[in-house]
DNA sequence: CTTGAAATACGAAAAACTTCGTACTAACTT
DNA sequence: AAGTTAGTACGAAGTTTTTCGTATTTCAAG
């Protein structure tokens, strides 16, 4: 008997567009219901968003291990398995290499470019960059 | 008559990861043929990509108008039609929206903990960030 | 001219992702 | 108990993306 690969176990694919909306509410909500997910996203708007889709996707999220469930109630409860930080992290890194060649300083600059960052954000970078190791010195 | 709308003319999607793949090595490349786009993802190993399958994607390109081809020549000549600095602006762009609520300095901090980034590179960063307007301040 | 090597063109299958309708189920309400 | 409402399950169709096989074309030797 061949041992069946789940695609789960090999490469953990980066969340898809529809999966990572969902993920960023679940993120801010904490956890959440299948109508609550699909309200928030409604009311944010960016995406229609039946609700038999949103379920249909929570539930293939659960079987990918993106997302858990309680089921104790009768509307299940969802939350993220995945840590926001190392998800995001996760796809910086992926996009580092796939469109900036490894190069974290111009993804940084295109970042401050593509959108005018505030005082405060800036002020923060800046922070956050005095604390960095920076590799050798 | 409906007015049939091309793909192309409402939103320019950002380009699949097949397409980033060959857009990278036209940006490194300048110009080149099928064979040479084909040979050098080969050679980079991340990803399969068979002669005819390059091909094809640069054709589809070619009508997206995310490339152009110099027809002269029995092997055609592709290059890169979109500048990749802006595209990489519109990648990362994206990715702040979709992940990272529009937080760019949420997503710098990722950059820059998702690779230690050279000494180089912090410089580099510190000295853009020194330039940048800021907004209101 | 004929042949062979190296291209392009293109249809279509395969795979991945998204959407939704319909069936079914559990829990209230009257 | 029957009806109504709010859920879940799940197949399947719709789309987009990726891959590849096969037909055709072009060019340069022989």
């Amino acid at each position: 008997m061949k041992t069946m690969m789940t695609k789960n176990a090999s490469t953990p694919r980066r969340p898809t567009d529809a999966e990572l909306e969902i993920l960023r509410v679940l993120w801010d909500l904490g956890e959440a219901t299948v109508r609550e997910v699909q309200e928030t996203i409604e009311k944010e708007k960016r995406r229609a968003a039946g609700y038999t889709t949103v379920l249909k996707l929570l539930q293939i999220m659960t079987e990918k291990g993106l997302v858990e469930r309680n089921e104790s109630e009768r509307a299940h409860v969802y939350r993220a398995r995945l840590e926001r930080e190392e998800t995001e992290k996760q796809l910086v890194g992926d996009l580092l290499e796939r469109a900036f060649g490894g190069s974290a300083s111009r993804l940084v600059l295109q970042a401050l470019a593509s959108k005018t960052a505030s005082a405060e954000e800036i002020a923060e970078i800046r922070e956050f960059l005095d604390r960095v190791p920076g590799e050798d010195s």
